[in-house]
DNA sequence: AATTCTAATGCAACTCAGTTGCATTTGCAA
DNA sequence: TTGCAAATGCAACTGAGTTGCATTAGAATT
């Protein structure tokens, strides 16, 4: 993971502020093990001492995927969520509760970019990525 | 793909009713290449000469999924689509326009069915199912 | 430190997919 | 043919996410 230090040069370079409410973000973002959705961002930052609007919250998400330092991602559970973008990685979703868990496929990980690229080839879709979730029953929604 | 009869001898083991719109709704899921919306699902009855209300489309396309005969695809294009539940595969999605093809990925597919049981046992998840969908932009849209 | 420009913010009102309550219609079994 | 439960449609609702607009506040310049 990037210092966030260079992060944050990166944005005055695109004219962006450092806002609190932004600086606190993208903490939470980088620090968090799953994908969290806007509400759970709002959350942390209430407990950071924050209370942005929604509004703020969705025009941040916004902008960090827009600049590519954030990926959405859509697993269903109605909403969306975001997770930071140096860390992607695949999950495992209760199809019940929504529940989030992380999951280590590195092995799968690698025929993907090869496959990327030949598809890329074939389909003549350009800048492709991939999204790989597994969902199932959680053990307490059993 | 099975027989559309022993399909109607399901529902109607279900104690469900064989409507007009009922017919016609799995008739278009069952041959449609691609997942469909229920908007989509909607013009293609329009065709057939039947004009059901959404909320109707809504609750058969619930029942149909809840029945086990289609499942649910969040592509993250705003609105969820379904696929006729023997036509398991992935996809390739234009991140700008939504349009979706087929994708032949049967190589892949073998190698997450193997996955998918060690993961059971490990997690404790139940009923494992996934998801394996590419991104990227449509030669129309670059 | 004061000025200035523009990004960031909040409010209120909106959009749009999907849902729910309730009265009416219709498939189908007896 | 009758009667019950499933299916339907309407209208009103829900809830995530968006937009217009006036206000506030980074941070560069003086």
């Amino acid at each position: 993971m990037k210092p966030i230090q260079s992060i944050f040069d990166q944005f005055r370079q695109r004219g962006a502020r450092l806002t609190p409410v932004r600086k606190a973000v993208v903490s939470v973002l980088a620090k968090s093990k799953k994908p969290i959705c806007v509400e759970g961002i709002g959350s942390c930052l209430m407990r950071l001492g924050l209370k942005p609007s929604k509004v703020t919250l969705y025009r941040e998400v916004d902008f960090l995927v827009s600049g590519g330092w954030a990926t959405v991602l859509d697993l269903g559970g109605g909403r969306k969520c975001y997770e930071w973008a140096s860390e992607h990685h695949h999950h495992l979703v209760c199809k019940k509760c929504n529940r989030i868990e992380e999951l280590d496929a590195h092995e799968m990980e690698s025929s993907f970019v090869k496959f990327e690229k030949s598809l890329s080839r074939k389909s003549g879709f350009a800048d492709l990525g991939h999204s790989l979730e597994f969902y199932g029953i959680c053990n307490r929604c059993q």
